[in-house]
DNA sequence: CTGAAAGCGCTTACAG
DNA sequence: CTGAAAGCGCTTACAG
């Protein structure tokens, strides 16, 4: 059972002045080399750190960052957090984390706890709730008291914080594109979020790169009806291509392909918003977008970081976007 | 832009003590019902909050629970941190998430931070590496130094500590014997994990159930060999019914049934291990162990909460059990 | 080069 | 009922 040692204690044994040793572990020149080397012995033998809430305290600071996720079964927001706790090890910042379930309530408590001054910014994708809201106020406290907010993937909002998004409408111009650079025609869609913002970006994005040709759109968020709609775009208009703007179509398409004996790719070429686990997983394999969500994360960590410590012009803000790459597996083989 | 008020401050404006104010803040009985409202009645004109910081170090805690997750991606870990964050509001304390990806390396990381005083208190799942080398000196260290662990989910380690776990070997025993009482005789099973602590469980659970009747074992850590094991368990076998794992396994099965045109759920039933969403999406829906993930997390913070509490026997250690559920949908109708 | 002092923002015995 | 003082464990001007 070792028991914390303090300053004062390390102090005492040593006969010195507790500023003598606090200045010799930091490294402080005022200090003699000799002094220096028999304080940090001691405290090598003794194992000490310095209480991190006294030093920050003193600091004026909390050594944390808030990172507020609407949903953490989602795949993508899991490694986006991955990503900010691994970069933010590098600036020895601790991620505080705060799940708000998509919801606005929740969300506005969370704000409500960071304003009180838990974290030193905070890194938040805002709720879907919110967004269809587009009540933004206990954002907007967050910068009044101060505190520096990164807004990350879901940055389609009007708040004074930096940014960090994923480029959703041309990861699908690109990849319609794709498709027809390669000659295909009938490029279909289908999606399962065709209501909330990341969707409308994807969608939009495929309407864009297809101005000029047909558009085959299957759009639901029932299951049932979207199954018909895919089964419809698959079998009776026979498309060459489809691009899944989410995991539910990715895998409802595959396996109405598989039922209606469409062979993928050679019939029917798919590209997915699904995570490589399961697009590699899969039979056949699934190309699919990739969005570097740890980049995302660790993007979201950096600039925070450097808006505390002033590296950026203050009242102006940064906007970063992440690009996206269509990774190439088995469904698009041609 | 409002700038935090401090006690200090506070009392200046009031002509009080900065004790007066504190005191009156808390509820303290020592101040007259006169004061105490002329205080809060301007602590709230000014929104004061008590530096959380200020608070702890004199408080000589953390406010704080660090919580190690192996993979943040497995969705089951995101539920669990889902829970804990959810249950540790409750109790005032903020979650600090630490991601070892497995790694043991990571881990030894992650726990030498943690002995120097970040947290009150450590939720821990070790990674695999750790369980497979079994080096648990950090995990001893953290105990060492009079830092309360609960050791969740993977509970099988010899540490003194509170544990909460799920009732792996169960969950198999039951759904196994679930099928031996509908009358079914040829019960399989296919693990892609059938080397890691969960895994073994879960078979040891098909297999006691099991003990007078055939096996029927597909193991594999690679999809190759897994899925021709799979298959010849479900074509040249032909099992009646599968209890799948993981989530490879499980998502293999059903693909390989629907190939070999083996019908779900009148010519094989499966179970699997996967989440909800996944399990309700597929065709047909698929029978599921629910593992409450939610709840591990709450218990977990719940336990932790009670020993810093000393609510808990000092050196007498709780180990709770989650009970699973098994989930029916359409892959197990009769 | 070393140390006494002030202070980060609180809480809490203790004195009056 | 109120306030001065000590202290949580540090850091850092400042004096010597």
């Amino acid at each position: 059972m070792k028991s914390k040692i303090t300053l004062k204690e390390l102090a005492k044994l040593l006969n010195v002045s507790v500023s003598t040793v606090s200045k010799a572990l930091n490294d402080s020149p005022e200090i003699s080399p000799k002094t220096a080397e028999r304080v940090k012995e001691l405290a090598r033998l003794h194992n000490y750190r310095p209480n991190p809430v006294a030093v920050n305290l003193k600091k004026s600071r909390t050594g944390t960052i808030g990172v507020v996720i609407p949903n953490i079964s989602n795949s993508f927001f899991a490694r986006v957090l991955s990503g900010m706790e691994a970069e933010a090890q590098k600036y020895d910042q601790q991620v505080i984390t705060y799940i708000s379930n998509e919801s606005l309530e929740r969300e506005k408590q969370i704000c409500d706890m960071l304003t009180s001054g838990f974290v030193d910014g905070v890194l938040i994708a805002v709720s879907e709730e919110t967004q269809k809201k587009q009540e933004y106020d206990h954002l907007f406290s967050l910068v009044d008291y101060d505190i520096p907010v990164v807004v990350y993937d879901r940055i389609n909002i009007d708040l004074p914080a930096d940014k960090v998004g994923v480029d959703d409408e041309n990861s699908f111009y690109d990849a319609t594109n794709y498709f027809k650079s390669r000659g295909l025609k009938k490029i279909g869609l289908a999606s399962a979020i065709h209501h909330v913002g990341i969707g409308k970006l994807r969608i939009k994005g495929y309407e864009r790169a297809l101005q000029d040709h047909e558009h085959y759109l299957a759009k639901s968020s029932k299951p049932v009806d979207l199954r018909r709609k895919i089964k419809s775009l698959i079998t009776e208009k026979q498309v060459e291509a489809l691009l899944c703007t989410d995991f539910e179509s990715t895998i409802m398409a595959t396996r109405i392909a598989y039922e209606e004996k469409v062979r993928i790719p050679q019939d029917l070429k798919i590209i997915g918003y699904i995570s490589k686990e399961v697009a590699e997983f899969l039979t056949p394999s699934l190309s699919y977008i990739e969005q570097h969500p740890r980049e995302v994360g660790e993007r979201a960590v950096d600039l925070l970081h450097k808006r505390l410590e002033a590296g950026l012009e203050p009242d102006k803000f940064v906007e970063e976007i992440i690009t996206t790459s269509l990774v190439h597996l088995e469904s698009t083989r041609f």
